[in-house]
DNA sequence: ATGGGTGACTTCCCTTTCGGAAGCGACGTA
DNA sequence: TACGTCGCTTCCGAAAGGGAAGTCACCCAT
């Protein structure tokens, strides 16, 4: 199973990952959220190596989720942005870091801090609600269901590799 | 830069991304939400090959986000359970997976719907809001302030490599 | 006009990690 | 005794990663 096959599964958190499922990229997202725009300063402060920063925004740029853009002509220079995609990965970004600082930080000294800057104007630590009822849910609060395709897509894969394979192609139910 | 030093950065996402930054692990995490418990369904179901499934979970394990128990003592055989520090990576999987329904799959055939079980009992697509006005909360809607240390740590990434190292070994403002 | 600096990458080379196939071992069942 | 199940481990070739250096286009100061 390769990175390239696992886009194209039913799942939809395997279609993520196969776009920001990698640590590079993920570090290049939280500076790009933190407003970071240009080549020069994803590079210095990822500590990636050159390469590794020139792929990861060409991939994001790819995908849509990122765009490239002159801002100046002469010389000519780039910058890197979040499209409306990829803007709307703040809520991964947010529970990602939540978690490290609730899990491996030391509680008294958090590495950054979240300001609800057009509302209420006080630090906060944003929690997931119901859509529908807005109260907090936790993962025993949510059932999941499967969809049709996905079900059939999980059912396909038994011991035999090929299984996969024959759902993939036709991908209708008779 | 190696991923085992990152995990020394005071940057709680890429202290996350230390341990659950990887595409499998995500995978297996996914399961793990699914309700997956035992090492061949992991494999059967992320299509990983036995080396990563037993790699990533001992990973996961030593990290405490799953444990292993003993299921049936004749013959042994074990499970691998989340703990609660890994059911609370629970939002970054529900805000990861309604992403890639909402920018890369069929809006019409989503591959799995979430049901606020316990509560209003209908579908729901939650949402980040926060934690102290209750409003929902986009990126625009945040601001990001640095902790010292955190603050200290990217002041140091200037163009030379071995300004971190001269960070880290004191850690502390004189 | 020349030397240096900046920004955004590429190229090269070597090491590490990954992924797939196959094998193993303890046990249970027929 | 043979066969199947479960949970891994071993082996090896392929791919990705890291570091250092180089490139290219331009600007600016001397």
């Amino acid at each position: 199973m390769r990175w390239s096959d696992i886009g194209h599964s039913a799942c939809s958190v395997a279609r993520a990952l196969a776009i920001v499922g990698d640590r590079w990229t993920l570090l290049v997202l939280r500076e790009a959220f933190f407003g970071i725009r240009r080549y020069e300063d994803f590079q210095r402060l990822t500590q990636a190596s050159p390469r590794i920063v020139a792929d990861r925004l060409a991939k994001l740029v790819a995908e849509g989720v990122m765009e490239k853009q002159r801002y100046q002509e002469r010389p000519v220079r780039y910058e890197y942005r979040l499209t409306p995609m990829g803007r709307e990965l703040h809520p991964v970004m947010v529970t990602l870091s939540l978690w490290g600082q609730r899990w491996m930080g030391d509680p008294a000294r958090p590495p950054v801090r979240l300001v609800h800057r057009t509302g209420c104007g006080r630090p906060t630590m944003p929690v997931l609600v119901c859509s529908e009822c807005s109260e907090p849910v936790t993962a025993p609060d949510i059932a999941v269901e499967f969809g049709d395709a996905y079900a059939e897509e999980r059912a396909a894969l038994t011991r035999t590799p090929d299984a996969l394979g024959r759902v993939t192609p036709g991908g209708s139910e008779p």
